[in-house]
DNA sequence: TTCAGTACATACCTGCAAGTAAGTATTCAG
DNA sequence: CTGAATACTTACTTGCAGGTATGTACTGAA
C-alpha cells in the first residue's frame, strides 16, 4: 500500500523528474518524434529520454503512436489528461522565472536560456 | 554560470526536495518550532529536516528566528516571498489529489493520508 | 552529579536516478 | 553486402540526496 501525505507528493512523482517538465513543455506545443525531442533537449541521453517518456506514458500524461514503417517512426503527444497539467507547468515556470530574475538582480551568476514566452 | 532552460527548473530546485513541500504546507498554517515540525513529519530525520530548512531559508522561502534562551528555542515561518509560492503548492496539491483519486478508481492500492481541505 | 530538554553538527553508509557506451532490429539505397 | 537511418535495449558505472548513529552545548531540576 503506497501512502501519500499530501497531493503534491503524487504531483512531484509524475512531474518532478529531471527532464519531465521540459519534455511536457515541448509536447505542449505539438506532437514530436523521438529523435526530434532528443535534438531539442541537448544533454539528455537516449536511455533517459526513453525512460522518462515511458514513465509519462505509464502515468497517462503522454501518448505514444508507433507507425509500422521502416525505418521506424514513433510520435509522442500530450493526452487529454496530460493537458490538465498545463496550468501547473505554467505556474511553476512563471514562478521560477521570477525567482531567477530576483537572483540575477542580487548578482547571482545565473541565466535563463531561450526566450520563454509570457 | 548556472543555466536554466525553463523557469520550472528553478522552481523544482527550490520546492522539489523530498520533504520541502510538506514543510511549506505546515508552515503555511503558522510559525512552528523545530521539534514541532519533527513531530508533525514522522519519518523525517533531524539531519534532513535541518538541512531542508536551511536550504529553504537560503532560498528566501522561510525565515528563522532564534531566541537566546536556555533551553534553545528556534522558530520557522514563511517569509513574504515564500508566501508567493502558495498558489503553486495549492495547485500541485489539488492536481495530485485528483491523480490519486483516479488511480484509486483504477484499483491501485494507494491512499492519501489525512484530510487535506478543499 | 546525573539526567532531561532543545537544537543542532559530524561522520559514515546506502540506494537509486541518471550517465556512458555498446549492441539489436529492420529496410532501402548504392 | 555495406552503410545509413531510426528507435530502441542492455550492462555497467557514478554521484549525491537522503538515512543512521552518535556527539556537542547549555541550563535547571532532582
Amino acid at each position: 500500500m503506497k501512502k501519500y501525505r499530501l497531493g503534491i507528493e503524487a504531483t512531484l512523482e509524475i512531474l518532478g523528474g529531471k527532464w519531465k517538465a521540459l519534455i511536457i513543455c515541448l509536447l505542449m506545443s505539438g506532437t514530436k518524434r523521438t529523435g526530434e525531442l532528443q535534438r531539442l533537449i541537448p544533454g539528455i541521453s537516449q536511455k533517459v529520454l526513453v525512460q522518462q517518456l515511458r514513465e509519462l506514458e505509464r502515468d497517462g500524461v503522454v501518448g505514444r503512436h508507433e507507425y509500422s514503417e521502416m525505418p521506424p517512426k514513433v510520435e509522442y503527444y500530450m493526452t487529454e489528461y496530460g493537458v490538465t497539467a498545463n496550468k501547473i507547468i505554467d505556474i511553476m515556470c512563471s514562478w521560477g522565472r521570477d525567482n531567477i530574475k530576483i537572483r540575477q538582480q542580487q548578482g547571482e551568476d545565473i541565466e535563463l536560456l531561450g526566450k520563454e514566452q509570457k
